[in-house]
Parts: structure tokens; sequence; C-alpha cells
DNA sequence: CACCTGACTTTTTTAGTAGAATAGTCAGGT
DNA sequence: ACCTGACTATTCTACTAAAAAAGTCAGGTG
């Protein structure tokens, strides 16, 4: 279905893109984009069923970028706590995304949408796969020190997901949000050092940097 | 005022509590409160101004009991990290408190109200006060390698907090509760033991139990 | 005077609803 | 195969009336 008709469909998926990543799923109307592109809304859903489709559509664009991203990190050579440090800034970079097209919310006052709380979830799949495959190596090449490497994969992202979360509901206004940010981010890597120390086998042979 | 008529006030207090700790402040009305007591609604308001202000007293005796075993902990002899496990013990008693008088909300789908944010931060208050107390005393003592104890203090709080927030959300039924309950607590426990390792200056000297 | 009540007023919650906004459909046109 | 205008169906959003609960008060009793 998708040669039939690449262009356009692309082409739809780059405005829906721009929209959802602007203002979110719900404040973004079909015939908002319909009319960025200069065509009906009815056209649109030629190519995509439902406005949730569509807008599935842009996230898995997202989704597979990231994982992308992971997997070019756990695939190369360098040692397990350097690919922990990448995985981590990865995870930290993730959360423009996550915030731009409302997947997680600031205020976070309301009931969070199921279809939030899936696609969430899928992203949490992709990190934990990466995050599982790193601590396993690291097992295995005795960098770690860890019994069971996916239950401490496990707790690291239990842990970066509660301080997000922490983070996303004391985040302030706009004016202070570079400095918040800022804290979070020294904060997650504060806790990647003494991670770090915690479960590598030789005293201060743990690079962060 | 309180030594006028302590037996009453003392006695209004306990019905409260009774029913905030099941129902929480929003679900118990004042009407309750009195027939519980056999008296009549505006007899409490001889002794309480407002509803919020009966429930604060209420919530302010939960917080003196837990600033004193806190603190019970803090002014033993115990090396530093013994003293951290002990904080974390409170730590994971405390979430009954929170959970039972609504300081703290399992869905957490509405905005949550000022009032148990004010509420909850007071207890926050007080475990960053010990926590500081704590991670001073380590450095100081030569048992923790931490540069800005007070800085790690609050790695710790938030990775709790964090911790904490992710399981009342991912909560289940009342059925799988029990099960939840000791996974969140293992988890903690896991967190414990890393970051003990993490900062203490020598391997293997860390008695988690 | 300390303590309490019943009857009252004021404020907050709740359930329902009409109208607007928006998702989604379809017969037909190129 | 691709698209449109005009349509229907669904969902959101004020608004509101009724109910519930908070809070007040004049007065009563030991």
């Amino acid at each position: 279905m998708a040669s039939l008709h690449p262009d356009k469909h692309t082409a739809i998926l780059d405005a829906a893109h721009k929209r959802f990543a602007r203002y979110g799923l719900t404040k973004v109307t079909m015939d908002e984009i319909a009319e960025d592109l200069g065509m009906s809304k009815a056209a649109l859903y030629y190519y995509f069923p439902t406005k949730e489709d569509l807008y599935r559509n842009v996230v898995a664009s997202e989704q597979q970028d990231f994982a992308d991203r992971l997997e070019a990190i756990v695939r190369g050579s360098a040692p397990a706590a350097k690919k922990l440090s990448g995985y981590f800034a990865e995870h930290l970079r993730l959360l423009g995304s996550l915030l731009d097209l409302r997947i997680i919310e600031a205020p976070a006052a309301y009931p969070v949408k199921p279809i939030m709380r899936d696609l969430f979830h899928e992203f949490s799949s992709t990190e934990t796969r990466f995050l599982e495959a790193i601590m396993r190596e690291g097992k295995k090449r005795r960098e770690f020190a860890v019994e069971f490497p996916e239950k401490t994969a496990r707790l690291v992202q239990h842990v970066l997901q509660g301080l997000r979360m922490r983070f996303i509901k004391t985040m302030r206004d706009r004016e202070q949000r570079e400095a918040d940010i800022r804290a979070y981010r020294d904060e997650v890597l504060h806790f990647l050092k003494i991670f770090l120390m915690g479960i590598s086998r030789q005293r201060n042979g743990v690079k962060t940097a």
C-alpha cells in the first residue's frame, strides 16, 4: 500500500509531525493538517484510517530513530560503562520528543489517555531491550559486578523513569525551564556516576565523561 | 487552648483519624465524624476552625511519629551506612500512611489539591533534614566518598520519590497489590545496596540487612 | 463561662444538557 | 487511484439547576 503513494504518504506524515510536535494529539485537527497540505480532510482519510493512526505513524518514526541510535551504541566495541553513558545520553535526549508529542505531559493533571500509555510503553520496551543487552555484556566481560543483569537493568530504567516523572511534575514555567532541565540532567549524570561506581569491579576505573 | 479540653480534643482527632485514614479528606464529611462521636457538627467547629485544619492536625501527628523515628535512627551510634538503611526502612514504612490519608493518590488522575502538595512537602522536608545529616556524618567519618553531601542526599531523595511515584502509578488492583508492594520494596533495597557500594570507601564493607 | 445544639446561610460538587467543534463517512467527480 | 464537498456521528465544552457539604450563629444548659 505504501508503495502506491509514497510521496503523499510521507508528505502527510511530515505535515502531521510538524503540528503534533508543536501542539500534541488533541490540539491538532485533521482540517488543520489538510489545510497545511492544501488538500481536503477527506483526502487524509484516504491515506490514514483514523487520526490516531496518523499520530501513531508519526510517533513510530521517532521511535525508530531512537532505536537506531541505541542500536549504534550497543553494537560498538566500547566498554560497557561507556555504552551505559551513551544510553543515559540518549535517554536524556528523548525527553524533548516525548514532551513535544505530549506522550508525557507537563501538568499531568488529568487522566492519561490509553494511547499515550501505550506509546510510552513502546519507548520503554525499546529502552529495556538495549539496557539489558548492556548489562548482560558488562557482566559477561566481568566489567560489572551484577548478579541478575535484567533485574539491575530494570532498576536503572525505573530510577530514570522516576527521576523524569519527578522532573516533569516539578517543572516550572518557561523562564526557568532551562535551569530546571539542567538540574535534572546533572542529577541523572550524578546517579550514573554513583551507579557505575556501585556495580564496577575496580575502583576509580570508571570514566563518566 | 488544648489544655482546656484535652480529652474531647484528642477524641475528635482520633475519630477523624479513623475516617480520614480510610477515605481521605474529600470523602469524609464533618457530619460523619460528628456522628461517630455522638455529637453535633457544630461542636466540632468549637474545637477546630475548619475541616482542613482538623485534617492537618491528624496528619501532623503522623508527621511527628515519622520525625521521631528518624530522629532515633540518626541519633544512634551506628555507622552511617546502617543509618541509611534505617532511613530507607522508614521511607518504605511511610508509604502506607501517605496512601491511607490520600496525601499521595493511586490514580492521580485529577489535579492534586494544594493542601496535599503542602503536606507532602512537609514530609519531604523532614526526610531531607535527616538524610542530609546522615550523608554529612558519613562524609565526616570518612565512610562515604561524597563531595557534596547535600547534593547526594537530594539525589537519593529524588530517586526514592521517583520510584515511589512510579510504583503508585503502575500499582494494580487489590488482588495484586501485595505482590506489587513486594516488588517495589525489593527494588528500593536493591538501589540501596548499589548506592552504598557506589559511595562507600572500602569494597565489600557494606552490610545491607 | 465552657461546651454544645438545631436551624440556618454559603460554598462546593455533581449530574445533566444544549450547542459547538471535530472526527469520520460517502456519493460522486476527475 | 486519488480527491472533494456535503453530510452524519461523536466528543468537548460551557452552563446550570439541584444536592450535598462546609461553615455560622443565636441561644440553651450545667
